[in-house]
DNA sequence: TTTTTATTGTATCGGATGATACATAATGGC
DNA sequence: GCCATTATGTATCATCCGATACAATAAAAA
């Protein structure tokens, strides 16, 4: 077993708090004061556990990948490709306009430090999004080859027009879009999906190129 | 005229020269000292011409909605609904990804504060936005009106659409995707556009609902 | 027990932050 | 010329920032 003082704190549980702090006020606006107050600790705590205030955002960011990933695994698994966009476009209005618990509507991703005077906070977020996008392009890409898209659609930009459709719903919702608003907004989006060019499903729209 | 001694530097360039710093660091990453030195200026000048640093905020936000305001002439003057989303996209993926000046990609509306320590930013950030989406509901809700688009069209949902769209472009372009990149995502997004229901245009499109 | 290792609470560090006091400078009005 | 008014430059304010020094504490290892 590991020696020494056992730590008194959960780290998790921490990470949690600590969430709600950047999420509400952003990755500069969130103090070490605000932090730790609401994480329950005192300053060498969370230096002795996280390095310093950008090791705990990035501690949190993984955390947030967590909770979002239970989404993206029923997106990947989705029976089709204009299934898994639909569950991904709805999970997003269903969890960014959400304030079930104590985090603010949007995206942690998204608002907590676009702009920054440390740029190495955007770019964390960046690929922290890009991760997300990746994992759309290549879940079409496969669809592609399987038939399940038409040859004349690019993953690259429907996996782009998720991603931007999804922030820009971020966006939205932090600034009080419901759900229900989002959802409507996210029917329309899906109307652009490119369909036809495969026997695989039938629809009632014409043939169209995706990009 | 107006008496005292005249002021030594030009408002707008100072304005112009503080947005570049608000929007590369956002609000609360942009300090006193990156303002002043950026604007040419010392403390008391900025705070006698601003009052204070949310005073300087908003009257940047009022210079860049002018800068913008060319665009959305140009897309209230449209000829029709589809044509004024398309001007509209298009010209969000133009200025967004163009990184002409000194001004760093991305939107200022959505990347200088939508979490801040301080609440009152996001809010005033939120108010800039919703204006543009009211002058798109406004115009879809006449062109409704006037036939220029179908009566099962939803003119609320798509001036939320179309924002949430340009939103998150922006988001991509202060990533680092390029206007090419976007434009790609404008295509496949105005394929949502809800045609037919009127005899006005003729399209290849099949019937479909909006919302 | 003693040693080693790690975490804790208290108290505080140097520096940056947003904002001003104050004297000086430059204009129009009289 | 003199005054009222406004802007400017220098210097500085109190406060908050992120981050630590240090001694005490609590566990495993010897």
């Amino acid at each position: 077993m590991r020696t020494g003082r056992p730590r008194g704190f959960c780290i998790e549980t921490a990470l949690d708090r600590a969430m709600t702090v950047f999420w509400q006020k952003g990755y500069e606006g969130a103090s070490l004061s605000d932090l730790t107050q609401a994480m329950g600790i005192n300053p060498p705590s969370l230096y002795a556990a996280f390095g310093n205030k950008e090791g705990l955002f990035r501690a949190v960011l993984e955390r947030y990948d967590g909770r979002r990933k239970e989404l993206m695994d029923s997106v990947m698994a989705a029976p089709d490709a204009k299934t898994a966009a639909q569950l991904f476009l709805e999970g997003v209005a269903e969890f960014s306009a959400d304030t079930n618990g104590r985090n603010p509507p949007g995206c942690l991703l998204v608002q907590s430090g676009l702009s920054c005077s440390d740029q190495d906070i955007p770019d964390v977020l960046a690929q922290h999004r890009a991760e997300k996008e990746k994992m759309l392009r290549e879940r079409f890409e496969r669809d592609r080859k399987d038939g399940n898209l038409p040859k004349s659609a690019n993953p690259t930009v429907l996996a782009s027009y998720l991603v931007a459709m999804a922030n820009g719903m971020c966006v939205q919702a932090s600034a009080g879009a419901s759900t229900k608003d989002l959802m409507a907004v996210v029917k329309l989006a899906l109307d652009a999906w490119p369909v036809g060019d495969k026997p695989a499903k039938k629809s009632a729209r014409t043939l169209q190129r995706a990009v």
